[in-house]
DNA sequence: CTCATCAACTGGTATGATCAGTTGATCATT
DNA sequence: AATGATCAACTGATCATACCAGTTGATGAG
């Protein structure tokens, strides 16, 4: 019902707006970004506020600071890394981009089968029994919403299960992104999202610490829910294409 | 023979210190910072600095920050993304983590196949050109060392055929992570790096568009170079192990 | 016990001065 | 002409000191 209000500090401001004109390419890779004296003036804020914003995009790989010189773009697409996802999914106008989305889906698509495979061979009998756990809930739960949510947590719990922190933030970072348009994916993913056979069977396999079958089974139902996306965002970009 | 003299800003300092203090768990998840002011004190620097040296942890996710309240550490397993790899990977003795290690080698093994599948399916010509002439430079080549150094530039430019901002970015976060110890792996990857047929192979297959024959001829690769790295890997374990 | 108030924290913003690298023009030396 | 010193005019880096703004918990009136 309600939402907590947005408050953005200015060195957030300035980071965004910064941001925003390096990934669409307004400011380009070799560019040099006005001196921070001029950037308060431009912006109208204090200097240590755009300091703090440049000190952002520093740590996200946007630009390059260098003492006595001027700060530079970087090719974000050569040397960022993957927490961009989030500031490249939708445009400045608020439009979900279609290759981005079809990135991360495709991306997901191909980890998945190996986060299930590895937490199969790796999962402790704690992170085992938290599976058991979920699936309850989910062979419980009526909503799609609701099932849509815990099949997430699902997902997650495998990736912890996988032992592997490269996998952990690799998916932090991809759910950072989809987050934001989750609500847009419901209805998509209600098919698959009602197949608890196959959250079952890779449970099972995980439990068995049978890599083979719970890669297996963890392909099959990412494969179609990959699939579904991918046919939803062929119609989008169709309907994109004929508004132009 | 010369390197540039490094060279730190007082921020950057006060950033590494804090998050080696959160990823080593010397700060654990919940714990409150000491406020702006007594930072300032502690490490004997500006107020400012330490701003901005905060303002590079929220943007990696390490903390929150609360207007009028404490700034609190995050669990960076559940919240950082893919470019903290490169602060994990190396512990704060200098000790490469071999826990972290097999996770970026896991997941590279994970998503080469699929980048070559999707290279095949989706490179543009120019880009199939670009990979002819990094293959026959590789065929030119005798020294081992300018041997590796073409076949990473390869798997970038095959990152770059599959047309996938994703896989990008998280190769840029993996190279990020394992670049500072590559001349470690030299000699480790020597065997694979020779092994010029399955670059003509890949390469052959993303000419033709053939998924299939990519996704086979990168696995066969980087499945026996991720062999040879994971037994490496057992060894460094077991050594360091017997040292304790 | 409830609730308003207020003091004492916390981070956020503002200003202005100064330190410290970089760059390019200038000019004397070779 | 080539080299190297010097200097002015940028750039970012650091500092000190205010003050604004949100949070928290103790205090005290009702």
């Amino acid at each position: 019902m309600f939402e907590a209000v947005k408050k953005q500090s200015l060195s957030e401001e300035v980071f965004e707006q910064l941001r925003a004109r390096i990934v669409s390419h307004k400011l380009k890779p070799g560019d040099e970004l006005p001196s921070e004296r001029v950037l308060c003036e431009l912006l109208n804020v204090n200097r240590g506020a755009v300091r703090e914003g440049i000190k952002r995009l520093q740590q996200a790989g946007l630009v390059q600071v260098r003492h006595g010189g001027a700060t530079t773009v970087l090719d974000f697409q050569a040397e960022a890394g993957l927490e961009l996802l989030a500031s490249l999914l939708v445009n400045e106008f608020g439009q979900v981009q279609s290759r981005v989305a079809r990135s991360i889906v495709r991306m997901r698509q191909a980890l998945s089968p190996e986060i299930a495979a590895d937490a199969a061979s790796n999962r402790s009998d704690e992170q085992a029994a938290k599976l058991d756990a979920l699936l309850e809930q989910m062979r419980a739960s009526s909503e799609t919403l609701q099932r849509q949510y815990l099949a997430f947590e699902f997902w997650e719990c495998l990736v912890e299960c996988s032992n592997n922190i490269a996998y952990r933030l690799a998916m932090n970072s991809m759910r950072r992104a989809y987050q934001p348009i989750l609500q847009l994916m419901t209805g998509l993913l209600e098919k698959s999202v009602q197949d608890v056979g196959s959250f079952e069977a890779i449970t099972e396999a995980v439990h068995a610490g049978d890599r083979i079958t719970a890669r297996q089974c963890a392909k099959g139902y990412i494969d179609a829910s990959s699939e579904a996306i991918f046919q939803f965002l062929d119609a989008y970009e169709q309907h994109n294409a004929a508004n132009d």
